[in-house]
DNA sequence: TGTTTTTAGTGCGATATCGTACTATACAGT
DNA sequence: ACTGTATAGTACGATATCGCACTAAAAACA
């Protein structure tokens, strides 16, 4: 491979770590004090796919380490965010339950995250994005078999 | 915006932050031990863009804090694999060289990153990342220009 | 059924990341 | 030149992230 094309596909994965790194920071400064964008997105994740996942599910979802994921349920749970019940199917396992008050911390955040993304739409409507997403995920799929 | 519209945007920076992990996990597995990312990316920069730079300008350059920045280059510099020097412009700042063992690093991960680049350039090939770059580029220049 | 292997979650220690506050220098306005 | 303001870098403390090792339960298998 030579160095322009290798430069090419380093540029991809820069362009995608400042867009994280962006929206991360954005993200969080409208969260409340204290809170992440590990801690919305694990709520946000539960409201928009499914309530009552194990940890290590979640942990699979965003391509976390195990003990990341505990990490971040446990700050969850100790505000009161999340229920941690025992997984009847599996007695080493537990299933993560929304509380209330779970649910209207994700949905305030959502609220106040709206108007930004609605300028970001105004210059980069859906359509735009129907045509990104798809490549995102061939190359995410990609990587995704090839961690082994 | 409706909830529809809203999931869409969501799972564009879902996505982009998974594949964020996933080639920040496959990368520092090909780096020795110890190094992570961060220090593999500021090496990278000073040899694709520019020898010589600020801190702060490195920070921006990844959008990062300041004072996170500080602590990545003192990591590097303890292992001799970057050189601060004052910045002969200005009293307050520094500039940061690369050392022949900081280009060596840099290039040793390069060519342990190389066969899986190519094998993601088998499946994804350059013309499909030319035609990916752009929209990035154009989220993160907006995301750019709204922290204020 | 007893044994071995795999798997889910966690405790722990090391380091990274980040916000706040501070110092020293540069710059702007007078 | 003098004074006030802005900027570059850092020290420090809090928390996040992660790898490793461990426990307990499940699954595979003899």
């Amino acid at each position: 491979m030579d160095s322009k094309t290798l430069s090419l596909y380093f540029s991809l994965f820069n362009e995608i770590g400042i867009i994280e790194q962006l929206s991360r920071t954005l993200f969080e400064s409208q969260l409340p004090d204290g809170f992440l964008m590990s801690h919305f997105s694990v709520l946000n994740h539960l409201i928009r796919v499914q309530d009552g996942q194990t940890p290590l599910k979640l942990a699979q979802a965003f391509q976390l380490p195990k003990t990341t994921m505990t990490h971040t349920l446990s700050v969850l749970e100790k505000h009161g965010l999340i229920e941690m019940r025992p997984n009847p199917k599996d007695g080493r396992s537990k299933c993560v339950w929304l509380t209330t008050k779970g649910q209207d911390f994700r949905n305030e955040a959502i609220e106040k995250l709206a108007p930004f993304l609605a300028t970001l739409a105004e210059q980069f409507p859906p359509e735009a994005v129907n045509q990104l997403v798809p490549g995102l995920t061939e190359i995410r799929q990609f990587m995704d078999k090839q961690r082994d």
